[in-house]
DNA sequence: AAGATAGATTTTGTATGCAAAATATGGTTC
DNA sequence: GAACCATATTTTGCATACAAAATCTATCTT
């Protein structure tokens, strides 16, 4: 099932990250429902929701606008999710990895190494590899079973570019592509093989270098000319280019 | 102004925090809003709000319940506050201490200071004790400005019994009181200090420490029958006694 | 007596009406 | 022409009505 308020929450959320509002211009719950061809009912739900993610703000008697990012908060955010991300692999190798946790993170390693190996990275491949990522951050999490860490994270990754969903495929040359990927995936295998060995230290400094590394390829695209060009086509990223 | 909704989400939180509700208890809301006076209209945001919180989860058709929280998630909570925390104070110190930061920290060092040299700590002072330990913490979180910080910080200070303000007073022995409220401001103290120095992983450091030994309180408070007692007085508690 | 089906009640999502507050607009006066 | 006050329009918060879906209940059938 699918409700007039998650509908709209997420058309919101897309327009939002795509800069289809100007930064400071005022989201009055009338115009947008008509717009949007719902009643005000869901909008100002959707609207509420989306203050919590931290994309909009609420001014006492002004209504919502949109939040402005800079390119500071992208890294401030980034920073954060390596942290957190950080702490949760500790933790795990710590504690000490299930059976069925190691299983479905050698999947997600199994499946990258087999994109890898075919080397072709078309839309939906890209949105294969996207997807097997999340999966692979969120198993990490996820096994660590902390709750207060899965909210704050979760918190995190809704702000531009800070999911680890974020990656760029375009930015540098074509063939460094490649690189990067196989650099990300050779992350990820010590990562797996720092959890299943218990050592603590090292995967925690291990993830928040991986989270570091996303975090210099987009600011490298904010820099470059030709690739701030493309890292438009990430969510979120029009509202830090507008800030 | 204070909204039908402000009040409705406060009245709940605290109800949900005292233990008002039964843990699977489903929370409907029409018996809500008829026992608030209200219409459904608010307690339905209140209800998301506190969704986001974290406190109530939503099941897919069965309306809303009380989340259960136990003694683990307590530790899982203020370990994050923890690490968010010590991030925090490390990135202030290492970007520099502002004149008014400073100026504000040693303010609320000798406001603690001279609580301290009264010695007497009935309700209002232990109130005054509370906004004055909030004020500290917020401000090394502010200082910082990072936004993605502060939005995970919040969010995991309103799970039960994680936030700075959620101080046990009469645990243990009753000249113990006055020990660690001078422990927690000696701790302070050094904190300004390190932040004022720039000594970015002493902070860090000891800002860990300092929740750590918030979190040690707490939990012997769980296992000290007459402190278990009193800790219900806490904000959250009876989620955690109960779950 | 147990199970199934049909009806009734509850619950949720949505739309809309209404009142209060704020901002914009227009007119009047100096 | 500018400033001030009154009115009108917009906007927000709240309540309520209504429809669809789901759960509960009661009766009927086997």
């Amino acid at each position: 099932m699918t409700t007039h308020f998650e509908e709209v929450t997420e058309t919101l959320r897309q327009q939002i990250l795509q800069g289809d509002f100007a930064p400071a211009q005022k989201l009055a719950e009338i115009p947008l429902a008509a717009s949007l061809g719902v009643s005000r009912t869901p909008v100002r739900l959707a609207l509420a929701e989306l203050e919590r993610e931290g994309l909009v703000e609420k001014r006492p008697r002004r209504g919502f606008s949109v939040r402005r990012f800079s390119r500071q908060d992208v890294i401030d955010a980034i920073d954060v999710r390596a942290i957190l991300e950080g702490a949760a692999a500790r933790a795990l190798a710590e504690r000490g990895l299930a059976a069925e946790t190691a299983a479905l993170l050698r999947e997600c390693l199994s499946e990258a190494s087999r994109m890898l190996d075919a080397g072709t990275f078309d839309a939906p491949t890209r949105r294969r590899w996207v997807a097997n990522n999340l999966r692979f951050h969120d198993a990490i999490v996820e096994a660590g079973g902390n709750f207060a860490l899965r909210l704050a994270l979760d918190q995190v990754s809704g702000l531009p570019l800070a999911s680890p969903a974020a990656i760029l495929f375009d930015a540098g040359p074509p063939n460094a592509l490649l690189e990067r990927l196989t650099l990300a995936h050779k992350d990820h295998e010590r990562i797996v093989s720092a959890l299943e060995r218990g050592e603590g230290a090292r995967v925690e400094a291990l993830m928040r270098e991986h989270a570091y590394v996303s975090r210099e390829n987009k600011l490298a695209a904010f820099d470059d000319r030709a690739a701030s060009a493309e890292i438009r086509q990430l969510p979120g990223a029009e509202l830090v280019m507008a800030g």
